[in-house]
RNA sequence: GCCCGGAUGGCGGAACUGGUAGACGCGCCGGACUCAAAAUCCGGUGGUGGUGACACCGUGUGGGUUCGAUUCCCUCUCCGGGCACCA
């Protein structure tokens, strides 16, 4: 996204990309590393209105300055293949395939729910409200209904989560994510049937503890839900109740931590077992997108009613033997809701949970009141927005004909550029060139839609673009076919289930539109961790929160605060994090131990601490790499950014060791010019190769720095190409050069075994540091350029040694130190082990038990 | 609240399949060089006790499995990510 200015998330990001990118180039690959922009988007809006500029021109001005970034940090990227979202000839193809969506039926229109911003009169996004209001009027947001576009997404449930069992380069944890947000849920849907006011009905509700239908003391219905419309028509209180809860948050983390509340509707249905008159109630903790909006409530069996019907009075009746441990109605117990033979069930008395269910099941389907049934707690995609920057949906809305889709020798629909929004609505709605048109069918007059698509819908398919983004006739062609499904696929873990999963929808959507030869669009997934920062900040009058950069703070040290301030960075890492991280929002800093004391530089008055999070566009606390690319060059950003924590998890910032890294790169630069400068050399590989050395055999020094040289290599390609491990190469290249360092030649051929040594450290480091390795590989005499070499083979010889050094244990504990010759059999390695003089101490007068040998690194002596 | 991760010296981290805990780097301490400082180079650096050889303790908490657990299982605590309109 082109936010500004690159951050560290993006120079990890890239650099990963970009060490692989090289390394299997090396490795004889065809590599394409492609890089675009995903332009549209909220922030691009919020720039427009703070500072009158269109969108437009503030998200081509980030474009242009952040493209002259990547290129600084040297990423090996193809930018003939460039492309921004924002561009016609992108959004384009979205539209497209938007209207062979609405042909297939997978794109449809229904209401859904909003926020709505009273006062500016504009829907807010779930980050644009704070505390339940508006982020820039401070207003109560109301809750709205409105018609808007979605994709059907739920009738590729089923195969968007079966594929997961066959996604073997995708993270176990990602695809636990995945599935887990796909729900699949078998269960039964019921079937209460009612006689309201004369008007006979069904309520129905899905539950996966069918067993427990006899236990049902209580029904609850969403606020949405038509019976609570219905109540609510008559009854004040329910009414009052339905509004306070259409008032409340839309956002589930906010709905499932707020206090469970509920009122009756004196509306009862029956049981469809037994007839029994079960009371409905609305609960605020009912979701009306889930299953039917309804739940039978078993407060015997399940926490949430528990809860529930503690409050409420309601009755509480087991009807689960809950294999003898107590059971008792006053407080709950997790054991409550484990499976068990059934009691107090009639008939039913004495079944396990699947033939219970098969039962209920049976019998509420000869009667017509429920069967089985698969539930998804994955949603439709509601994609269309109320706003201005972003991909138009091509519908004409006539009074005559309806809604009309665009026809497709009219696209794209265009979006304007030089609108600037003022915070009030969308203003599409105020622009009369965009808004009218002339019907497609009638020719009368009408008006253009004006709602925009999900930013989603831009990043769900870009991927395949990049294999043919000159094509103006198509979204795709056979190119994607050769170049996709994408090898390695790189992101944040925070992209694991949205981005991820309706990118995998959309393929295989396009899939069917335009064929292609693959379903998944991510062979292989690799899920970078966050960079996290430090979070400054202070509170408005009108509750907006203002954020300020770490590096527009200064950190108060232990001066006239005090030790207490000292002694609180200097505590244990991460509870001392956890302790901070939670004062968030809360705002307190007379939490002593915990607090961070800081005053703005512009001001020198204090400002807030909120604990160290994901650097983010929001919170204001990215590191601008520019700073460190100008100071200490490119190769330094990227040595330090790949060597400070293993890629796949979370950096914490600190501008701590990036001296470190750029200390090693004159360490080895160094390094290469003492060695040629002591006069020409080329490696002993050559000379081994060409018929050993002369007749010289190598030294035992020279052997040695020769298999650590090639022990080197064989870790770097292991950590770059099966691990992704780049930390453990770059610390495996520092020891190689240690040791390097440490070898003082003083023979043409101890030269020759340090040509070959360097030319390790240079060309394994080469994918992480392509600048300095450039220029070193040729000093050490290649004509040929670095980025052009294959990459090095491991000399298998080289790697053998005649004795190996064992550790022995007595009773689990390091006792002493052997070594072995490398093909000692086990009775020569448990005769030296026993034979060690420690050992012999720690043996005493026990009895030798018994000896685990573990071939060439352990003995444990059990006494 | 629910789902998914994580926790190892003063700090970032290493230990890949249950087998030497602390590689590598930062910081710190000592030394060399220098009039001095910076830079650079050399040495040391988990804790406790001991002159010392060495011993004991030690991977968030509490338990378990095992000859052996940072690694596997259970419990709890705290932190991070996601929760459908931030991208």
């Amino acid at each position: 996204y082109p936010s500004g200015r690159l951050h560290m998330g993006h120079v990890r990001n890239y650099t990963i990309g970009d060490v692989l990118s090289r390394f299997m180039r090396m490795n004889g690959k065809n590599v394409m590393q492609p890089m675009g922009w995903d332009a549209f988007g909220l922030p691009a809006e919020n720039a427009a209105i703070a500072n009158g500029v269109p969108p437009a021109k503030w998200t081509l001005d980030n474009i242009a300055y952040m493209k002259a970034q990547l290129k600084s940090l040297g990423f090996a990227l193809d930018w003939s293949r460039e492309l921004a979202t924002c561009t016609p000839q992108y959004y384009r193809w979205n539209q497209w395939l938007f209207l062979r969506m609405l042909e297939k039926g997978i794109a449809y229109q229904k209401t859904g729910v909003v926020n709505w911003d009273p006062v500016d009169k504009t829907v807010l996004a779930n980050e644009q409200v704070i505390d339940g209001r508006g982020w820039r009027t401070g207003a109560p947001v109301e809750k709205r209904e409105i018609p808007m576009y979605y994709l059907k997404i739920t009738a590729y449930a089923e195969d968007l989560l079966a594929a997961l069992d066959h996604m073997p380069g995708w993270p176990d944890r990602v695809r636990a994510m995945q599935s887990n947000w796909i729900g699949r849920s078998e269960g039964v849907r019921l079937g209460f049937p009612y006689e309201i006011g004369g008007e006979r009905g069904v309520l129905y509700a899905f539950t996966t503890r069918a067993d427990t239908l006899m236990g049902v003391t209580f029904c609850a219905v969403a606020p949405e839900h038509p019976l609570a419309s219905h109540a609510a028509a008559g009854d004040p209180a329910v009414a009052a109740f339905v509004e306070e809860c259409k008032r409340g948050p839309a956002i589930e983390s906010e709905l499932a931590t707020q206090e469970k509340r509920g009122i009756a509707t004196g509306l009862d249905v029956r049981h469809p077992l037994t007839g029994k008159a079960i009371p409905v109630w609305v609960g605020n903790y009912v979701l009306m997108s889930y299953g039917d909006g309804a739940v039978m409530g078993v407060p015997a069996h399940d926490e949430r009613d528990f809860e529930f019907a503690q409050k409420y009075g309601l009755p509480i009746e087991p009807v689960i033997d809950v294999a003898g441990r107590p059971y008792s109605t006053d407080a709950w117990q997790p054991w409550y809701s484990e499976h068990g033979r059934l009691i107090h069930s009639g008939k039913y008395d004495g079944l396990d949970y699947g033939a219970a269910v098969d039962a209920v099941a049976r019998d509420l389907r000869s009667q017509g009141l429920g069967e089985k049934r698969t539930t998804w707690r994955l949603r439709d995609w509601g994609i269309s927005r109320q706003r201005y920057w972003g991909c138009p949906i091509p519908i004409i809305h006539c009074g005559a004909c309806g809604i009309v889709p665009v026809p497709e020798d009219q696209l794209p629909v265009v979006l304007p550029v030089d609108l600037v929004p003022d915070g009030s609505g969308n203003p599409l709605n105020k622009d009369r060139d965009f808004l009218s048109v002339s019907c497609p069918r009638c020719k009368g007059a009408a008006r253009r839609e004006t709602d925009t698509m999900d930013t989603f819908v831009d990043s769900s398919w870009y991927f395949l673009r990049f294999a043919c983004p000159d094509n103006d006739r198509a979204a795709v062609d056979s190119r994607v076919s050769y170049w996709l499904p994408v090898d390695q696929y790189i992101g944040g873990i925070e992209h694991a289930i949205l981005h991820l999963l309706y990118a995998r929808f959309w393929t295989r959507v396009m899939g069917e539109i335009e064929p292609f030869s693959f379903k998944e669009p991510f062979a292989n997934l690799f899920t970078q961790g966050m960079v996290l920062n430090e979070v400054y900040f202070r509170k408005q009058g009108s509750g907006r929160i203002e954020y300020f950069n770490p590096a527009q703070v200064t950190k108060l040290g232990a001066g006239a605060e005090g030790a207490e301030q000292h002694a609180a960075e200097h505590g244990k890492g991460g509870a001392e994090h956890g302790r901070r991280g939670a004062e968030h929002g809360r705002g307190g800093t007379e939490h002593g131990r915990g607090a961070v004391r800081a005053i703005l530089k512009a001001d020198g008055q204090p400002v807030e601490f909120g604990g160290i999070v994901t650097m983010s566009k929001s919170k204001n606390n990215g590191v601008d790499p520019q700073s460190l690319v100008d100071e200490f060059g490119a190769d330094t950003a990227r040595l330090f950014t790949m060597f400070a924590a293993p890629p796949e998890q979370t950096l914490e910032w600190s501008d701590e060791g990036v001296q470190g890294a750029f200390r090693f790169i004159k360490r080895l630069w160094k390094a290469v010019h003492d060695h040629i400068s002591r006069g020409p050399s080329e490696s002993v590989s050559r000379r081994l190769a060409g018929g050993t050395t002369g007749g010289t055999a190598l030294t035992e020094p020279q052997r040695a720095l020769r298999r650590q040289a090639h022990r080197t290599l064989a870790k770097i390609t292991d950590d770059l190409g099966r691990r992704r491990t780049v930390n453990t190469a770059i610390a495996a290249a520092m020891e190689l050069l240690n040791a390097i360092s440490k070898f003082a030649p003083q023979s043409e051929q101890d030269r020759g075994v340090v040509h070959e040594a360097l030319e390790i450290v240079v060309l394994g480091l080469s994918p992480i540091v392509p600048h300095v390795t450039h220029a070193l590989w040729r000093h050490l005499g290649h004509a040929r350029a670095l980025i052009d070499e294959p990459w090095m083979a491991v000399d298998a010889h080289a790697l053998e040694t005649a004795s190996v050094a064992m550790v022995v244990q007595v009773n689990g504990k390091l006792r002493g130190h052997i070594t072995v010759a490398a093909d000692a059999d086990e009775g020569t390695v448990r005769a030296a082990a026993l034979a060690d003089a420690h050992v012999q101490k720690f043996l005493g007068s026990g009895t030798v038990r018994k000896v685990i040998i573990v071939p060439s690194k352990l003995v444990n002596i059990v006494v």
